[in-house]
DNA sequence: GGCGTGGGTCTGTCAAGCAGACCTAGCGTG
DNA sequence: CACGCTAGGTCTGCTTGACAGACCCACGCC
């Protein structure tokens, strides 16, 4: 078996991770989200190791899932802050879709920290699945996965 | 700072990261969905080393996302497979959510490998977000984070 | 010139990941 | 009965990564 770089297998899951699945990288991603884009800060919310937050800062860069953007606060030395490029900011769902599980099925004792609000009606926002052609997906059983161009065929089988 | 178990944290996302948060688990998980259900055959096709595999799976019946079912096919002794429970089923839309961000931002050179169908129509499915009150939400602009009952303030802010 | 601050780097330790070999219960075969 | 095959693991030893804690350094301020 080739070295199978687990980031770049042919299935678009696996990239993805390749990009986001270490370990400390959604919650860094939560944080920027939040509005948080200072390494301090970021390092202090999180608890993650400088050493790590460091590497995953430049992975997420790297990817153009962050970009690093200068600033400079009047009478301060230049500095620089992380901010979501459009790349990253298509990644709110997928922290959604984690929250919402999380806030269903290992609830914190006190409730939810965090309320998801559509600004205009204040009500709570969540994930629907539907088609392309309007109809709502009420649950899995409506849905079905379809090799797609890309496919390639696999060889352990059991049906 | 306390230890801070990052997995018991008070944030959701951070709790469901300590189930799911594993570089191999949403990998398991993605064949569990697709059907594969043994040992060997999760080994093969996701190329895990056993020992983590075994990790892993572990882990997850722990945490009842999956659950071992006894089978047993005629004139073979009794074996036992990986099935999704509900709380397991439940984290389909994140792997819809990571599938959908890979396809878009780390596309395969010859197309996505998986077209995900609404059953009755072939139509492509696809998350989305909703309100509460049945609005639909088109961008991220739209929605506000609030501090749910859980929340307990944090010290470090910058705005 | 010394100090505080943001944003790191360096070092040593210890846990986790990994490949590859080994193990074992039970069944069908001869 | 002895034999080997198979699923689902364990065991071993090496390499990599996580981690804590100390150190660094350029800059603007006083």
């Amino acid at each position: 078996m080739e070295p199978r770089d687990f980031a770049t297998d042919n299935c678009s899951i696996a990239r993805t991770l390749g990009v986001v699945g270490e370990k400390w990288t959604f919650l860094v991603l939560r944080e920027v989200f939040r509005g948080v884009r200072r390494f301090d800060d970021i390092q202090a919310v999180t608890g993650a190791p400088r050493q790590v937050l460091t590497d995953r800062l430049a992975a997420l860069v790297d990817h153009a899932v962050l970009r690093r953007q200068p600033y400079r606060e009047p009478g301060r030395r230049e500095r620089h802050e992380y901010r979501l490029t459009d790349k990253g900011l298509d990644l709110y769902p997928v922290l959604l879709a984690l929250l919402a599980w999380g806030d269903r099925h290992v609830p914190a004792p006190d409730g939810p920290a965090l309320r998801v609000e559509h600004r205009d009606c204040g009500a709570e926002v969540a994930l629907h699945l539907r088609c392309a052609a309007g109809h709502d997906v009420a649950a899995m059983r409506e849905v079905a996965p379809r090799p797609g161009p890309g496919a390639r065929p696999r060889s352990t089988h059991h049906e």
